[in-house]
DNA sequence: CTGAAAGCGCTTACAG
DNA sequence: CTGAAAGCGCTTACAG
């Protein structure tokens, strides 16, 4: 026979000599449909293979079901970022929300509700909440909490004005701690001239110089940092960093580098010159990204938990448009990834 | 005085003195309203800050807006799709489309209603289509043809019998013209020697050892392939290759490899026996992937247009959606990218 | 456990 | 150019 094809609950009602209030039932799996019931519709929806509406049960039920990632001012997904949203899809999958994936290129004093902000952010009740990723300014912020749409930051990354707002929702990971154990690591192989290179006016970089410096000091070790700024492309200021570092730092022997990219820029310039990675040199990254994956020598590196990340940003937006009060969360701790670009000191060096 | 604040187009309204119809109207740039009317709802939108609900939209006038990328069968988000990612999102911006962002992991012989699958995709109307990227099997192209979901694949990721379906759907850049380029830059290098490292069990891998064949066969050149199957780490296989390589074709004096990972396995074995690159061997790889980044030598390739891929996937697939007739493109061109990693082959080699 | 009916907030012919 | 009314396809108190 023919198979039927329902369209809507109604057919499927009819089909099954019920209201469309006990197919709705079945479809939520409220408790209040006998088994009878339940099993006969149930078989009508298998063999039909109706499916409902997903348009018109949002409009009914008042939930749209999704969660924006706002990626800011990135014009690549880094593989940083990528990774933050597979742990958001990763959440989003499990509780049966979509993720709806946009950009959006804002300066920090352009008025809000602009024409180039993203449709679905603008309109009401698209999505129950947006993820804020990449860089972000006080203004957006401020739009979304005049227009009542919950959100929740990726807290490393805020700049400036931002970095006032209250935290109950940043979902951040410990910068400060990472570079310190960075930095103590290196100690432990016995290095004391340790280095850091980096752009202090940015926040995330002045953190990872911090936790390096608390580490430096409470040794009674020299701080030596090479602070270029200006420069955003990290590899150019890896590489300008290391005549500066070799002219004013001479006995260095071991370099943290601000981020995995100026890491592989420091790298180049040494080997340049003829200064061997790790032999003559160790030379320590930090966040872990992809682009690092076939460097030789392979970096060591501070790992940042990005889709660890990407999953509590999502799992803390789910909980404030649930009602649930948001509470600010201890940062995620860092990893440390030793892999052959630092080495023990020897003390023919 | 108080800012009125509306919640629907009825305040809206009732404030402007008019019908919701014609709020409706001014909202989609209706011409049949008033200049006169038009301003004066304009102004009081603008002044209450109304947003119309997104929703209740989609379902009166029957457009979802969304379409979804569906990444099959990949455990991260590799720099590769996140550029044909953003492809697709420039293009939704620029559509007003939003772009509803998931994954799926499922084997060829799987069921294909499965529980597995993303809601959006099993729900009827959640999305307008679904750009299919990843890898990808007939089972779950069947289903979408079934339940008269339209979709547009990524048409060089297609495996075994989804190569058999027709191709108006797909979108694909012409991998084979790509390698055929990549060996006639090495012959116009002075190179006679040329070999290629792969997996031929692969379609994609294979499409590319045929261009490079081509271009060999074409100049009357010695073929030389060093075929791996069974290997799903690429720089694994790079590695592997080489000694098979040394032996089999020692008089290799270029080697053109079926990716960029597999020319980093490459590139690290080839280092470890003292051969250099260039100078002793020149080195191609293929995509143009982000992880090549800090390479040194820095890897000549080919590059494959990854977010031209998204956009004309996302392209394709709002005009099947708006009911045009789906045409096939012509493969997209590939880029070969000169960098630091094949040398003019020298008459003392 | 089940159904009739109102409602979610828009859009869109249809009449005027 | 404008409005009244039906409709998009569900869900959810409310009654029974």
């Amino acid at each position: 026979m023919a198979q039927k094809v329902f369209k809507t609950v109604h057919d499927v009602a009819r089909a099954a000599g019920v209201s469309v209030a006990t197919i709705s039932r079945v479809l939520n799996q409220h408790p209040n449909v006998s088994a009878k019931t339940r099993e006969r519709v149930l078989a009508l929806i298998q063999q039909s293979g109706f499916r409902p509406n997903a348009i018109a049960r949002r409009l009914a039920n008042g939930r749209t079901g999704s969660l924006c990632f706002l990626l800011s001012n990135r014009d690549i997904i880094h593989s940083f970022h990528s990774r933050v949203l597979k742990g958001v899809e990763d959440y989003c999958q499990q509780q049966h929300r979509q993720v709806i994936f946009t950009t959006f290129d804002y300066g920090p004093d352009d008025a809000m509700p602009t024409e180039t902000l993203p449709r679905m952010v603008r309109e009401y009740r698209a999505i129950d909440g947006v993820l804020v990723a990449g860089t972000n300014y006080p203004n957006l912020l401020h739009y979304f909490t005049e227009v009542e749409l919950p959100y929740v930051m990726f807290g490393n990354n805020l700049v400036t004005g931002a970095l006032a707002l209250p935290r109950k929702n940043a979902v951040c990971f410990d910068e400060q701690a990472g570079a310190r154990e960075a930095a103590e690591f290196l100690f432990e192989l016995g290095h004391r001239h340790i280095a850091f290179v980096g752009d202090l006016s940015q926040p995330w970089y002045m953190r990872r110089q911090q936790g390096y410096r608390e580490a430096m000091e409470s040794r009674g070790l020299p701080i030596a940092t090479i602070d270029i700024r200006g420069e955003t492309d990290c590899a150019e200021l890896g590489r300008r960093s290391v005549p500066l570092l070799l002219r004013q730092h001479p006995e260095t022997t071991a370099i943290l580098a601000q981020d995995d990219e100026t890491a592989c820029g420091v790298l180049e310039n040494l080997e340049k010159l003829g200064i061997r990675v790790p032999a003559d040199m160790s030379l320590m990254g930090y966040d872990d990204i992809s682009e690092i994956r076939y460097l030789r020598p392979a970096l060591t590196t501070v790992r940042v938990p990005k889709a660890t990340i990407g999953w509590k940003m999502a799992e803390a937006l789910a909980g404030i448009v649930a009602g649930k009060p948001a509470k600010p969360a201890p940062p995620l701790p860092t990893e440390l990834v030793i892999r052959d670009s630092c080495a023990r000191l020897t003390p023919a060096a």
